[in-house]
DNA sequence: TTTTCGGGTTGACAATGTCTACGAATTGGT
DNA sequence: ACCAATTCGTAGACATTGTCAACCCGAAAA
């Protein structure tokens, strides 16, 4: 029989999370059921359940797939900057690709952040959001061995990092800041983020 | 008939704000519905729709509760300090307030930050969150006076400073940062991401 | 007294997540 | 070649949820 219809080649548990992926995108969070997205498939609403367990278990793995697009959009960015240049600019990159990433696909990273709608045991969810972060205590260890922060614990420091970066790309992708700070753009916003928690100007405009 | 049994000497919209409150605290935020909390305030799951616009008012209400919570606390925490000390070392007291407050009432905190499940165009739930704010405005604008980052777009300011507490607020309180930074306690994440946004020590540990 | 109306109840409805029993088709063993 | 077993999807039931409309009661107003 060789290949059917393109549509369905892949395995139902990819195109479950594929359908997952584009109802995010199309439509947001809260339109996000199982029953939807098996309908979207062209399944029942049942057949989920035998890939995954249940919508945790799913989400879960939609999640796990956000977690590895944001490790490659942030190495991406951190990239853009050669190797051998100044650590701290390439972690002021890093960073702003992570809130660009985030501000582009705001309700996939919204998913990504609710742990009591994912099953964070889930083993590729635990791999991929541990190998962002052990991601970004390279480029903060490479940014100490540099002399920025030296003497300070590498893994609170990246924690902390993270934190500032995550939170503005928390607000600014749920439109918190749009309100209270009308006029910024999100360069503006990532601009002043960087200087604040580095300390000096870094990084420039993206691209 | 004047006054009935004290539990129900509230008005209901009231209580049921209160059992809300309750509840999040006690079973966290995905068990929080509508026709519980009604059932725990002893009336017809009906009842609410007569006091707020669906669940999302409701939630709106309790959201604000939040923001009023919020706002007391971080002013508290600045006030821990005299209001002629170092206007810099004030707004990190308040900064660690904000987190210390966020990390206290997890599900709350989850609650105010998910425009999906709220109406943010609720009159008291707009008015909190940006009194919230600009009481942050202020205290960065003390700040700048006494030369800390002068000359820069105060209200934008703010809004990083504001993204760099709260992604530490949200990121603990969720407990992101227990797994890849196990030994660190709160103070020392807090003291970090202070010290990392305000450019050296400030803010001491807490009380 | 009669009317009006704010507030609470009740029942219905569609949608959701999960569970179970069932069926069909493919695979593996002998 | 045949039978058994396992995989994978279907179909239905069930409890729960948010919302809506009709009803109802008691108090204030006319």
């Amino acid at each position: 029989m060789a290949a059917r219809l393109s549509a369905t080649a892949l395995p139902l548990d990819r195109r479950l999370v594929d359908e997952a992926l584009t109802l995010l995108r199309e439509e947001g969070l809260e339109s996000l059921s199982l029953r939807r997205i098996a309908r979207r498939a062209g399944v029942s609403h049942g057949a989920p359940q035998r890939h995954f367990d249940g919508l945790a278990g799913l989400l879960s793995q939609v999640a796990a797939h956000g977690f590895g697009l944001l490790s490659r959009a942030v190495e991406e960015g951190a990239g853009r900057l050669p190797p051998g240049s100044d650590p701290v600019a390439r972690l002021a990159a890093a960073g702003r690709a992570y809130v660009e990433i985030a501000v582009a696909n705001p309700a996939l990273f919204a998913l990504m952040f609710r742990p009591e709608d994912l099953d964070m045991q889930t083993p590729d969810l635990a791999r991929e959001s541990q190998a962002a972060f052990e991601a970004l205590v390279r480029h903060v260890r490479a940014a100490q061995d540099a002399g920025w922060q030296a003497g300070r614990d590498t893994r609170l420091l990246a924690g902390c990092v993270w934190a500032a970066v995550h939170g503005l790309a928390v607000l600014w992708a749920q439109g918190a800041l749009s309100g209270p700070v009308p006029h910024a753009s999100l360069d503006d916003a990532v601009a002043t983020t960087l200087e604040l928690a580095f300390g000096c100007r870094h990084g420039g405009s993206h691209v």
